[in-house]
DNA sequence: GTCAAAGCTTGACGGCCATCGTACTTCCGG
DNA sequence: CCGGAAGTACGATGGCCGTCAAGCTTTGAC
């Protein structure tokens, strides 16, 4: 086959709807303070954020693995800008189902950073 | 020695201040369903609740050990009531130094036992 | 005084998960 | 067209944690 311009659908996998998640996903997800550390720089963040720019103590494999684990989870989108993965927090969406959770995770993470 | 009557401080190991317990350890502790469900249940009753009367999937055992996270955590406070050791939400404690994440997570449990 | 009830302690075991290095894929720049 | 940059995929590994059974301690009841 000649080569084919790949689109962003055919290069990320499918994000769930955030209803289809369970509060367990979710928290699995969360309890991981490298991951944490990404939900907290992207509500901090005003636009998306590029995965190589995100500040982490991890390798970049390990850090893909936790993209993973926040997109399947539903917490954030991925898109591609280039060859860069781009990042969002789904933040009305996640309020939606989850009301007032990721309210009182970002600030207590922001209280300890403040503390620390 | 002759025999002391224990006092409920002898019997029960010390319970931290909440202000020092980290957002990690509190979230270690609700990550377990099981754990998440002893807070539930405190959260939806009006007077404290007996080790023993909670309706949990696993052994007396492994229960003590939960019960311990979750004081150690700063979630529950305990006192003795002859031999039963008796459970009590620090609700009021654990508001002040991480608004809303208590709400968040009891409300989401109690939608998912609904739909469920 | 004796016995059962309630719960804790300890040790062992099993599974899951975060981590990493390596190899691979895809895209952009020159 | 080719090299590098950005990420992903794939094992392999190590540690931590939830689970249980067995034995012990303390208390209250009779």
């Amino acid at each position: 086959m000649g080569s084919m311009r790949a689109t962003d659908t055919d290069r990320i996998p499918p994000h769930p709807e955030v209803a289809a998640v369970t509060l367990q996903q979710v928290l699995d997800a969360l309890v991981d303070p490298v991951r944490r550390s990404i939900v907290t720089q992207l509500a901090d963040a005003t636009a998306d954020i590029r995965c190589g720019d995100f500040d982490l103590p991890v390798s970049k494999s390990t850090a893909t693995h936790h993209f993973r684990i926040l997109r399947e989870a539903g917490l954030i989108r991925q898109h591609y800008a280039g060859t860069s993965r781009m990042n969002t927090l789904r933040r009305s969406e996640v309020d939606a189902v989850f009301p007032g959770l990721l309210d009182a995770l970002v600030n207590a993470d922001r209280a300890a950073a403040v503390s620390r």
